[in-house]
DNA sequence: ACAAGATACCTCGTCTGTCAAGGTATATTT
DNA sequence: AAATATACCTTGACAGACGAGGTATCTTGT
């Protein structure tokens, strides 16, 4: 069973700069990853991972630069910021006390 | 610090049909459990929770009568149905396993 | 007596994030 | 030569949340 849009909206900026918080990566990877790591349960649409990441650069949590493939399609890489480690902290913690709290009303 | 609207986004009906398997209750009621027992973290608007209402009545989860209140404003009930009943099974089911896909995300 | 606040219901229109559908280009596999 | 995978992107529609507004009743303070 897949997860719906709808419980994982709100959560599609933190999950990127947890991503991104290991090392740099592109989105056609970042896709995939979040694929794997949640047994194809979790899937950022495409337009919707785009999105995400015009709102991260515009809020200055990530910086994005091209990669220099010789081979292959070229591919736009994003890193963190020191701004967007701090947000991610943030959201980090809004997760943890959303948690206990729907926890607390499905009993 | 309060819960964003985009986290508990998905959600607004499973914590409406959770109050309504304790006992029937009226809008207003279920607007204040919701704040009481999370503290005042998480507040479903009243807007949205008419929404949900709606809803979930055109789903067959819930159904509605007046109070027969002899003082004071008069009461819409809700009551959860037997589909509403499978219906939170299932909500609940996808929320246990969202929290475990999230969980994994976000280190 | 009167105003303010709490209880209780509701609707309309706006906003925002998601995503289906469409597009481009390159490399590899059949 | 066609299909598939990699890799990027945009547009427009949709749905849920909610601010702002409304109605009516009862209680409390002055």
């Amino acid at each position: 069973m897949s997860i719906t849009s709808d419980i994982l909206r709100g959560h599609t900026e933190a999950i990127i700069l947890a991503h991104l918080l290991e090392q740099d990566s592109y989105g056609y990877q970042i896709n995939k990853d979040i694929m794997k790591k949640t047994d194809n349960r979790c899937e950022l649409k495409e337009a919707t991972l785009y999105s995400a990441f015009r709102r991260l650069e515009q809020a200055g949590y990530i910086r994005t630069y091209w990669g220099d493939e010789k081979v292959g399609a070229r591919r736009r890489y994003y890193s963190i910021t020191e701004e967007g480690r701090r947000a991610y902290q943030v959201y980090k913690r809004e997760w943890e006390e959303a948690k206990a709290a729907i926890d607390k009303l499905l009993k």
